[in-house]
DNA sequence: ATAAATACTATCAAATAGATAGGATTAATA
DNA sequence: TATTAATCCTATCTATTTGATAGTATTTAT
């Protein structure tokens, strides 16, 4: 399962996505209360994904957030891992957050192929997803 | 992530599969030993898998486990719903342990069909393996 | 009887999830 | 320059899950 504030995170970010008109920020109290997520848990997030280069933020009044990026260069992978840490199932199978098993000889370990084909697989579908081909959809 | 007590399982569970001569039961310190799993943690873990009816139990001196059906007859799937619960990424796209989303309209939740997508070729991946099949791999 | 195994109950420590509270700081504008 | 309204930051909290450990009861082969 994928966190709640994973959700919220994409959930926010497709929002910012839809309401930015490139010139207004879109503020926290309105993500908050139009997707429905605890306001202060979203500002932690928000400034999660800010700190991670996703989100540029503008203070004081008429503050909010804005993307970095354009949504298409945004895919939902570098969120997932941004926010949840490792997208596979195994440690000793992540590409970006790989640790070996203390207790299995890797070389022949007998579901390490497994978890390999589901990550794969897993990642064809999310790989190609962003931001705006969420919004798309 | 799956949990390390699933992989623990999984384990275990190759591991009977491949020990179990049809006449001697599997002991829980022989499983522990082998496959360097904490023995008490086992012990819990084998217990809950006879409960769910993948093992069956025989106590007292001489005792173990034995696999109660044939290692093709056992899934992955079966045993990680057991032990860690759905395999959805989403708890509104989950098959086995379905629960709506509180804060979303899931009719025009953007998010639901990616991770629909990820599950069906998740399953594709997984349905597939049983017990048996990961031993001969 | 004894030895050796599982069964059971209770407990525990650390990490993670999912927030909430309150005040500091920044910036637009009247 | 005061006001207002936004983000920023620090601290804290509760509940749950993860990953185990300890100790005793019960069962069974010999």
């Amino acid at each position: 399962m994928i966190s709640n504030k994973c959700k919220y995170a994409i959930k926010a970010l497709t929002h910012i996505a839809r309401y930015d008109d490139g010139y207004k920020a879109v503020m926290t109290a309105d993500i908050a209360r139009e997707q429905d997520i605890p306001r202060k848990f979203l500002e932690i997030i928000l400034r999660e994904l800010r700190n991670n280069r996703i989100l540029e933020s503008k203070r004081g009044k008429d503050g909010g957030f804005r993307l970095l990026r354009p949504a298409e260069d945004i895919s939902l992978t570098e969120i997932m891992r941004i926010i949840d840490g490792p997208i596979a199932m195994l440690p000793c199978v992540s590409l970006n957050y790989y640790r070996s098993c203390d207790e299995c000889d890797e070389e022949n370990c007998e579901i390490k192929s497994v978890f390999e084909q589901v990550r794969d697989r897993t990642l064809e579908v999310l790989n190609g997803k962003t931001i705006k081909s969420l919004i798309l959809t």
